[in-house]
DNA sequence: AGATGATGTGTTATAATATATCAATCCCCT
DNA sequence: AGGGGATTGATATATTATAACACATCATCT
């Protein structure tokens, strides 16, 4: 399986293929994949949650890659600039994007009980883009992110 | 006027109309409409930008009105989830409710330039709801913005 | 009036998130 | 090999937000 909803799938194979994307991409554009940055990537695609900074800097710190604030920040805001990784603003966390490489306009659906965070494709705010043009704004970055209750912790809260 | 775009309006009855209504609605609802929490609503109102926490408190502390974080905390906490005020995840910040009263599901569209704040009404993100809906995810709250550069900033960039 | 409970405020302290700055180092290109 | 840009190390600090507890106010019940 590889979906990236609120259900299993193969986590080994889609870790290993986002990283193989990024390998890649930097490869092409000329970017350092540096140990920090390539860790830091890894962390967040071993997870369908969104961390916060101060939860992946001990793991560096532990591995000898770090242990300032400044070295987790710089390497989120390099994966986030190349659309490697989300911030996601409600939760200030940061997570892996689920479609590396493909361009798109990122929506998030947060579940506040097991915190788990599920990346939706598509247009989901066409609406916005048509009011945006009517006023003449320039959209160049969309936040779009719904709170709320997975299947799943709906059902286990009956 | 009475629009609340990237353009002029009376602003002065914007002000007062909005005042009005949360005072009607708080008188409604056997709510608390103390000293502080209607001061900061109306400095709120009083800008069509989302002000910060600590943008608002020292103008409380001229005023007698409390110095503490806390006190800022609080009274946004209160307008915010009364609907009066909402908070721009983006920025950290918060702003006047441009339609208090009504129940809606707000998008905003944040200027980076002159940093005022355009609150949308209407179902800009449908789509969101519909993927939702799929995947059996139950929407409690949404943050919809968009930063970019409104009319007025992209001409005069020119 | 006095007891009680719910709500709001005052105050101290601290937590959580993020950035500025400058020096040192690494990497690539010529 | 040397120069220039990118990256990292390290210290300090800025910014945003909350915990905890004492006190005040007000309504209600008795």
């Amino acid at each position: 399986m590889t979906t990236h909803g609120f259900d299993t799938h193969d986590h080994t194979a889609c870790v290993g293929t986002a990283m193989a994307a990024a390998e890649r991409y930097c490869a092409d554009k000329g970017l350092q994949f540096t140990p920090v940055r390539r860790r830091v990537l890894e962390i967040l695609l071993g997870e369908h949650r969104a961390l916060g900074a101060y939860d992946i800097l001990p793991i560096l710190a532990e591995e000898g890659l770090g242990k300032q604030p400044p070295v987790i920040y710089r390497a989120l805001d390099f994966l986030v600039s190349h659309g490697f990784v989300h911030k996601i603003e409600r939760l200030n966390a940061y997570i892996a994007c689920a479609h590396p490489g493909v361009d798109h306009a990122p929506a998030f659906m947060i579940c506040r009980s097991c915190t788990r965070v599920v990346e939706t494709e598509g247009r989901t705010s066409a609406g916005l883009g048509q009011i945006a043009k009517d006023v003449g704004f320039d959209i160049e970055a969309t936040v779009v992110e719904a709170e709320g209750l997975c299947q799943d912790c709906r059902e286990s809260a009956e």
